[in-house]
RNA sequence: GCGCCCGUAGCUCAGCUGGAUAGAGCGCAUGCCUCCGGAGCAUGAGGUCACAGGUUCGAAUCCUGUCGGGCGCACCA
């Protein structure tokens, strides 16, 4: 509207000035001094005009026609700047077009419809999901979501790595631990896990088996209990995530590399490709020639492949069933293997920068500003279900998304316990149950709200002029860009960063409007008028925090209902 | 030693890919407030954007180097 109409007014404009391709920034300034909408075209285009900026600016403001268009006023500013001022008509009418989309506020075309595939979690079945699987759980799911809300045709995938010596490991500790449970003698191998839960396996194994393999450390007593582990981890894991709100589209097993020789045929075509040799009695692939580091083994002089060659063969497996572009959400201490899966699949003729990698830094909770670990169930490390049930999944999930993937996350406890909205997650939900609340005060449904009305009244949204009414509504109009460029950089913060923004300043626009004091500015005031506009706001701000926090899989409740403070002093 | 990531307010962190006087929350200091929904609201103090160079109209942002922190450098995953 007001901004696209600037843009082509300007772009015309410019082409008479002499400029053969004119590309316009519009920005929103974050001080209201500089208008609501602003431009540095002048001082882009000082050197190839070989004029001064301010002097340029200057016949913009003064040829530029915009009336039309909702503009006030165009003012140049500090070294040349061109500044807009709209009219709060112009402004507020971004609010009809919130009220119309409703839950499809904030989509998008960007990925117009192309497939894209996002690979997380993809622990070992070794054991249960610790705090960084919770991150990469998180991080994945709104991820995906993001690039589902801005036109991507999204895949969610889970690689199970049930196929290595870490599966061997965990057979070894289980065979251990049912042995004891017959009380025999035996320990919890070298690289073991020596988790309770291993117990717990044992015992259930047990409970199946009998005493069958008491005694028996034959390949086919620890391949009984492989199998048996494997499933019970798999099952709990995919209990954790389900109780996270994370679902996958498809879980991609490793072995499965080996059954249908998907592993077979990418060793045939590297060494096809010639960038295979042998060594010291293994097979090598020359990753160096494409900017690794050192080249890599694939397959050990024993005779078994290393963990690098079904990872090939995976991705290689990734773009043949059509994902041309695939994001991978990794903790950042795997971030060896990348230089390296790329370089085997660029041998095969794969394109550079396939797939791209969204890598974490790890998660450290804290109380009273020291780490905390509260595990009973894996011994060395806290789960994630010990956290979400400790904090509750909404709070879990938004702590886990709120810092970028590059930064540490430090969950502290005390914040995250805390049911005021010093809290982040309830600040947001505390403001838009509020704006419920103020339907329901009006005697309405937030749902009685139609672009233009409310309650059956026609709105006139130009009286919006309160300047907490332009900011809030400044807000509104930039979840759009929020969600788009969340999208673009894989970066889920930039929706929480935006929502704690918008809340807050919902929620000053509300308590402005504090009754006792200043009841001209309450929501619901005595004017009509003012009070019809005021109620489409409302409802754009509920339709907004609604999707930014359903987009962040984060519950957006009518009422909050305070859980009772009953923990002992 | 080599590679990747990170150094922004007392603390935890944003900073829209190069724009205007660097922002938010917590904490701190004042002053309000039993209010359309709760420990809330308003205002304020607080910065050599690790350091040193460079690129240009303009740098927290890009380039080089230094210092400091994390992670990785297996015929483990």
């Amino acid at each position: 509207m007001a901004l696209e109409a600037i843009r082509s007014a300007l772009e015309s404009l410019l082409r008479e000035m002499g400029v053969a391709e004119p590309v316009v920034g519009l920005e929103r300034p974050r001080d209201p001094d500089h208008g609501d909408l602003a431009t540095n075209v002048a001082m882009t285009l000082a050197k190839s005009l070989k004029r001064p900026p301010r002097q340029i600016a200057e016949e913009i403001a003064n040829r530029l026609d915009l009336a039309a268009a909702g503009v006030s006023a165009v003012e140049v500013a500090g070294p040349g700047f061109l500044n807009f001022r709209l009219t709060s008509g112009a402004v507020a009418s971004v609010l009809d077009d919130i009220v119309r989309a409703g839950e499809s506020y904030g989509r998008g075309d960007a990925g117009g419809g192309e497939r894209v595939m996002v690979e997380f979690v993809s622990a070992n079945p070794t054991g249960p999901l610790h705090l960084g699987h919770g991150r990469q759980a998180a991080l994945g799911d709104v991820i995906a979501s993001l690039l589902d809300r801005t036109g991507w045709k999204v895949h969610r995938e889970y690689y199970y790595n049930d196929a290595g010596a870490q599966i061997e490991n965990l057979a070894r500790s289980v065979w251990a631990r049912y042995q004891e449970r017959f009380g025999r003698a035996a320990e919890v191998p070298e690289g073991g896990y020596h988790g309770a839960y291993v117990s717990d396996i044992a015992e259930a194994f047990a409970a199946e088996v009998g005493e069958r393999w008491v005694g028996d450390d034959s390949a086919e007593a620890l391949d009984a209990m492989r199998v048996f582990a494997v499933k019970v981890i798999r099952e709990e894991q995919d209990r954790d995530l389900a109780d996270f709100r994370v679902r996958f589209d498809e879980y991609y097993l490793e072995s499965s590399l080996y059954v249908d020789g998907g592993v077979e045929r990418t060793v045939q075509a590297l060494r096809d490709a010639g960038f295979v040799y042998e060594r010291d009695g293994a097979v090598w692939l020359r990753t160096t020639e494409f900017g690794d580091q050192k080249d890599r083994v694939m397959i050990r002089s024993n005779g078994a492949p290393t963990y690098f060659l079904p990872d090939v063969a995976y991705h290689v497996g990734k773009w043949n069933r059509g994902y041309h572009r695939v994001i991978n959400v990794q903790g950042s201490d795997h971030h060896g293997t990348v230089p390296r899966v790329r370089a085997g699949l660029q041998a095969l003729g794969l394109p550079e920068g396939y797939p791209e990698y969204v890598l974490h830094q790890m998660v450290r909770v804290e109380r009273d500003g020291r780490e905390v670990k509260f595990s009973k169930r894996a011994g060395s490390y806290t789960t994630l279900r010990e956290l979400y049930e400790l904090v509750g999944v909404d709070v879990a999930r938004y702590f886990l998304l709120m810092r970028k993937p590059d930064a540490h996350v430090v969950f502290d406890l005390d914040v995250a316990l805390d049911q005021s909205e010093k809290n982040p997650v309830y600040k947001v939900q505390y403001a838009h149950a509020r704006m419920c609340s103020i339907f329901a005060k009006a005697g309405m449904d937030p749902e009685d709200v139609s672009p233009g009305s409310a309650g059956g009244r026609d709105a006139d949204l130009s009286l919006l002029s309160h300047d907490h009414e332009r900011e809030l509504i400044k807000r509104l109009g930039e979840f759009p860009e929020t969600v788009e460029r969340a999208a673009a950089q894989a970066a889920p913060h930039l929706v929480c960063d935006y929502l704690e923004q918008t809340a807050g300043a919902a929620n000053s626009w509300y308590h402005a409007g504090n009754p006792a004091r200043n009841p001209e500015l309450a929501v619901l005031t005595d004017d009509p008028d003012l009070r019809t506009a005021r109620l489409v706001l409302t409802r754009a701000v509920q339709i907004v925090l609604n999707n930014g926090l359903t987009l962040l899989g984060i519950e957006a409740p009518r009422r909050m209902d305070r859980a009772e403070a009953d923990e002992p002093a």
